[in-house]
DNA sequence: GAATTTAGAACTGTATACAGTTACGAATAC
DNA sequence: GTATTCGTAACTGTATACAGTTCTAAATTC
């Protein structure tokens, strides 16, 4: 059992305050003042943004400290290019290495989560559900590697899509998870009649059809962030 | 101007220790003694090795401290795999993106490129060469993340890739570096032409082709580390 | 002689203090 | 009124000290 320490704890806190904005993007962080909130000292703090830096949740300048990472459409778009780089060779590898066990073992997973979709579940667990669906695609390539970076990916994605999928809720555009889900199936026929062709190309398009989607979502961060701080600033 | 501070040559150092096995691989790092080593404090020394855990070079124990991480071959195959991913998306996107003019400068220097391949030189430079013109590549998708990455792997790659070839400096296969430059021709005229299925074939089997030497590579650092390891252990 | 317990050494985890740097604002010169 | 300089305050960079944990090996028991 592996015994989580206090830099662990920090680590997930300050992840968490980087994702939901609580931390403005681009704004230096205070380390004295967060340390204190955070109830820990200065030094795990500073380890656990260094680990921050390198997942790539923030930036570091000598002499200046650590600052929130912008957070533009261009950075979107380049995450989730690289989404489709490692996924499509992931389920490339999947096509070759998962035994028809497996597949079978992941159709019955696959079955069982759907009812969660197709009931108005929380967007944030439909979320969670697509995620877990793309990872468990990476676990059948056998790579660590691949499976590791797309952990990293979708950690530093989610935010845009828990923002998009906020808004979407009161006013929704009700198939998308549908249509996740028959895309999901679609991959999965694939992969049992290894054709490895058809397998990458519907990832390729499951993939970039959240694409406007997530810029859309910048978009909208952008003005929930960045007005109520220049609201503030009036005031003042 | 980035002033340089005290744990980014830190950072520098524990790396090329790391890649060098100057730290052998599995072991434990032992803070007080590294930091001295270093002349520095384990405060920036602590730094340093959790960047380094999350760029892919140690593993950390809570309590246990950090490791060096094993080399298996299992590891550099998925390492491999991973450039792939990584590769072959960003050659599309350069074919998407890149204009004629970009690309008549990429010929140019790799004409002027040529000329270090055919005269015999340092191995080390070849593989610093290779980098260069796959992270050129990467540059022209204009992605930064796919960027980053490729370069990420290839630090975590170039160990296995110079041990193995000051190997074959005393047993040379003599013709592998035209080949290489064959290939990134290739891939050249490929992007060149517009043709985005050549170029990713084209990138994926050159890639695919050092696979075989990668592992070659780390049977041979294995019987290098360890063996002397052993005999040194015999006369205690 | 083997296994188990226990005491001590070594090492990691964290707090704190201080030195060095940067940023900000007031004061002065023009 | 604007620009420049200087001083101070705030913050980062690093060392060190100490507390808590893990590992090692010796001693004891069976």
């Amino acid at each position: 059992m592996q015994k989580t320490s206090n830099v662990d704890r920090i680590i997930e806190k300050a992840r968490e305050m980087a994702i939901t904005f609580e931390l403005k993007p681009g704004a230096r962080i205070n380390e004295s003042a967060l340390s204190k909130d955070l109830g820990a000292s200065r030094t795990p703090l500073r380890e656990a943004l260094n680990r921050l830096v390198a997942e790539g949740y923030l930036t570091f300048q000598t002499g200046k400290g650590f600052f929130c990472r912008a957070l533009d459409p261009k950075r979107i778009m380049d995450l989730y290019e690289t989404r489709v780089a490692i996924e499509v060779e992931a389920v490339r590898l999947a096509c070759l290495r998962a035994t028809d066990g497996e597949l079978a073992v992941f159709r019955a997973y696959l079955n069982q989560t759907e009812p969660a979709y197709s009931q108005g579940a929380e967007v944030s667990e439909l979320v969670l559900a697509d995620e877990d669906f793309h990872l468990y695609i990476a676990r059948l390539s056998q790579n660590d590697e691949l499976l590791r970076l797309l952990e990293n990916l979708n950690g530093r994605i989610r935010y845009v899509r828990s923002i998009g999928l906020k808004t979407m809720q009161s006013a929704p555009p009700p198939q998308a998870p549908e249509l996740s889900l028959t895309a999901h199936r679609r991959i999965l026929d694939a992969l049992v009649a290894r054709d490895a062709d058809a397998a990458t190309a519907t990832m390729r398009a499951h993939i970039e059809r959240r694409w406007e989607e997530a810029t859309e979502a910048v978009r909208i961060a952008y003005s929930q962030i960045y007005v109520p701080e220049d609201l503030s600033r009036e005031v003042l």
